[in-house]
DNA sequence: GACAGGATAAACCGTTCGGTTCAGCCCGAT
DNA sequence: ATCGGGCTGAACCGAACGGTTTATCCTGTC
């Protein structure tokens, strides 16, 4: 019973990112102390500096492994909608809902807070997130389904245009501490709206 | 000759201002050190504090003055333009190049960074900012001219799609700091796909 | 030229930081 | 029973932090 697949080398690994993830998502990386990593964990700091031979090493395990997790899931549930239509709102939703999900948001403060010392860490964000996202779509905008229901020439620009369109100001609120994480209602009259004003241009008339 | 209208008290005040917001807005609130400030500011420790009881007042001092400097202007263009796409192209314009100018990104990403440790921070930029932003766009839908060219029932709404045309990609990566400051062919391009967008559905038929 | 007050450099305080060290504990393998 | 490696807690280091103090300097005023 020697299965255990996590016997990497040390016990504690898990741990160790798990706990340094929690605060360094909350406090940042200069607000986040070894010390309080450490506590957080569960570990003392000696185990800690066995794994990683400084903070900063530390810090970027703990964001490269978030920002490859974030996925932009919602294409899913888009190929097995009934109509385009459908699909848009719930890509829509799907997006908009995740912008404002304290997880991703706790994510995105620490990369634009910390873009200025860790540049790289802005641009692996933006790959694995919203340009991940504009890939995704402007896939899905190829699709014969989409190609026969959508007036779209460019589908790279049409991404574009509705990922902008996904921007709501619910964001913008949110990624200030203005507001709350907004209910599944608001989300989708956010969404209509989006999609309403994308069908307004890429609905192809008949 | 004394004339001087800055003779508040102490003649160093305004450069301990300008010191202070120059490295709160590189450094972030823990990563800006009172020492560095007062290194920047061209004044000993002992000024600085002679003016601030402590380095959060003088950080709240120094960003309350940023913040309120943000103006979102772009409305006095919008008045004397020929017609109302033109003036939409050009509000459009000056928006999103206020986005991506370093100046209010560097407000931006303090104020993003440091929302969780100060809540009002955040709200304080929403309201100096984007808020003032969908309130003036708004007042400019209700206007005649644009009531005219328009089909536009819910200004605020309407204004809200127009900001969320204006989130461009450029501004994600901007804020990320994957890209430069944009030239202006960029982003005239970018507000011109927005503009047709918006008149794709606002456009009054005739 | 005496005075007053803003500004100065530098030393200093206590605290916390990132990082190291070490003696000992736990526990599975032999 | 013993061994060894992962882990522990706590002490410790030098450096930097926010903040204070002091003795001195500078400058405009009367």
């Amino acid at each position: 019973m020697n299965a255990d697949p996590q016997i990497k080398k040390g016990r504690k690994y898990g741990q160790v990112i798990a706990g340094a993830r929690e605060v360094f998502l909350r406090e940042g990386f200069e607000g986040a102390s070894v010390d309080a990593i450490a506590r957080d964990a569960g570990v003392s700091k000696a185990t800690l500096y066995s794994y990683f031979p400084d903070k900063e090493s530390l810090f970027h395990a703990v964001l490269n492994g978030v920002c490859n997790l974030q996925r932009t899931e919602g294409l899913g549930v888009a190929l097995n909608a009934t109509d385009v239509p459908s699909a848009l709102r719930h890509i829509a939703r799907a997006m908009i809902t995740n912008q404002c999900s304290e997880s991703n948001l706790a994510l995105f403060r620490v990369c634009v807070g910390e873009t200025q010392r860790f540049p790289e860490l802005g641009r692996q964000f933006y790959e694995t997130g919203p340009a991940e996202g504009l890939r995704q779509l402007a896939g899905y905008f190829r699709s014969p389904a989409a190609q026969e229901a959508l007036d779209i020439v460019d589908p790279d620009a049409a991404a574009d245009i509705f990922v902008r369109l996904c921007r709501t100001n619910l964001m913008i609120q949110r990624v200030l501490g203005v507001i709350d994480e907004p209910d599944e209602e608001t989300v989708a009259a956010e969404a209509e709206a989006a999609v309403e004003i994308f069908l307004a241009r890429f609905a192809r008339r008949d």
